[in-house]
DNA sequence: TTGAAAGCGCTAACAC
DNA sequence: GTGTTAGCGCTTTCAA
């Protein structure tokens, strides 16, 4: 298979009669051309089938018109659902996303964000639960915008899009207590990770306070590996701490903590009561539903690469640090 | 946010005494380098904290080791397992990918196959349901590797990775019909489309024949756009049809029709039954659990960019049509 | 084993 | 409004 012929803003010059900084200028639509020369130019670049490089544009111009997405694991829904929002974003910008995988691993992290920085990316999206202070440094070392996207950062020091995780598990809870669960657990995937630890864990906190209920920390289950065998496993200890209800923060451990109960016949919600936070597809495909924080993933993921846009053309961002709104919805998993 | 100062191989070419061939030597483990030059130089390169710029590499060299991927969709988890087992191997073989998604729209698929030729990637992966003619033309008039990956071309134009469709439906249906069924409704998402009509409706008339069944074009489903809602909603026109189980090519309208046979009182698999094809992770959280083809959709992603890779590098290809091993397993919602 | 030098295809001053 | 020209940072002959 031989490479194609390429055809360069060289070649449509000379065929042209122009120079070829007229054809670029063309070409990127610098309105500084006579219409006819314009026309002239456009003729051949269709006859002559001429597509600009965007590897020599990226050189000359210090400008790739691509951004790293950095993700856990694209065969997750919640953060699939966030790259599909940034890509269609991206195209809306002539952008191009480079994706890549990080498991959450720091030294995946790592090993990545040096390739993308070799690829002169103009931009990264972020996402992971938690953010290493070597890579914290490595995000900022070559001083291009970043935004986290669905992924908090305590100290504030990147731009992000998230929703108010506090607020929507302080939202769930109450509902829960007022519905007469006095002992709810909270499962979570990790309280090393700040996410968990000062956003969902505090909204739980903060509900229990209000109700006037003492904190129980055998009921804080923490889930590292959170996922749906783990959530299957957990039955025995949910009912053994004496928990009436479940607030867990991942829809795939929430339902396997619903069928492992409706597998040894504990009917749900009758029996137990269990809410979830990602809004996965599989929340409705379940039996019974389950009822979930409503969080706007792909809006997360479009505003997300909107606001990386504005970085990179150096605009002006009002807010850097956007909360996006939620919902909490009731389906068949609570009374 | 000022840019940071770059680092280029010449200031390492300077400061190391040697020319800039050298250090390209040295940075691309080109051999012929004296020891002691070698480790001069990466002494060097550490030091400055050089980082050789791709773009520029891309520009001479003609090789960008980025790759485009095209893909109906990452949301659907059957293409993000796909597109997770793509980049691991690419990963391993330092490439990255540039991911799109289509929606299986043409025009999409055309406009995203010129912008990915004009940032010069070395190779395509492909996916989507159909190869339409104008992006047929386009796919090969550039002249640089293509790899369908889960998506068959009957023309057999370009290398492709897959499993054997019409033999795992065969398989699927001829257990159907052991266990009883006459009559075995086929959904399929458009029989417009190549897999289905060429490869999965072929296997289930095989089945019938075999069997000695007539084949009945009413049990023929043709759900153009396939999903949980489209699946649900298609109860009755099943159950009218006189059809006591289903053979479905999308998991999400396995689950969808399940959930609506058990919502309005039918018991499956008792009084239906259902297969499905994709093997996502939701077949083991549905209850019942599904019935399913069993796909190893990593190992697509990751076969296809292996071949892919063997492409690039003008290696031998012993075979460009792969067809991977498949199962299929029998869950509750079949007998 | 090493170096010199010519590009790769384009943009961006700057000059006219 | 248009052309000239000097790079962008690297690879790759070719010659030594």
């Amino acid at each position: 298979m031989k490479k194609k012929q390429t055809v360069t803003i060289y070649d449509v010059a000379r065929e042209a009669n122009v120079s070829m900084a007229t054809v670029s200028r063309v070409v990127n639509n610098n309105h500084n051309v006579k219409p006819e020369t314009e026309s002239k130019v456009l003729e051949v670049v269709k006859k002559l089938n001429y597509r600009p490089n965007d590897v020599a544009r990226g050189l000359a111009s210090k400008k790739t018109t691509t951004i790293g997405v950095i993700i856990p694991n694209v065969t997750n829904s919640y953060f699939a659902s966030l790259a599909r929002g940034i890509d269609d974003i991206a195209e809306m910008y002539n952008y191009n996303i480079i994706l890549t995988n990080s498991d959450g691993d720091h030294k995946k992290e790592m090993k990545v964000l040096n390739t993308l920085y070799s690829k002169q990316v103009d931009g990264i999206i972020f996402m992971g639960n938690e953010l290493l202070d070597s890579v914290r440094t490595e995000l900022i070392s070559e001083r291009i915008p970043v935004v986290l996207a669905g992924s908090v950062d305590p100290q504030k020091q990147f731009a992000s899009v998230n929703i108010d995780y506090q607020k929507a598990v302080y939202t769930q809870a109450t509902k829960l207590i007022e519905q007469g669960n006095r002992k709810i657990a909270f499962v979570t995937g990790g309280l090393n990770i700040p996410i968990n630890r000062e956003y969902r864990l505090k909204g739980y906190l903060d509900a229990l306070a209000t109700a006037d209920i003492e904190f129980d920390d055998s009921l804080v289950f923490d889930v590292s590996n959170i996922n749906y065998e783990n959530g299957y496993q957990l039955k025995d200890k949910l009912l053994s701490a004496g928990a009436t209800a479940a607030i867990v923060s991942n829809d795939r451990a929430a339902a396997g903590i619903i069928n492992s109960m409706n597998d040894s016949g504990i009917v749900v919600p009758d029996e137990f009561e269990v809410t979830t936070s990602d809004n996965t597809e599989l929340t409705k495909m379940m039996r019974p539903t389950i009822s979930t924080i409503t969080q706007p993933l792909y809006d997360i993921g479009a505003v997300s690469m909107r606001l990386l846009t504005k970085m990179m053309k150096n605009e002006e961002v009002v807010e850097k640090n956007i909360l996006l709104p939620f919902g909490v919805d009731y389906r068949n998993s609570t009374k």
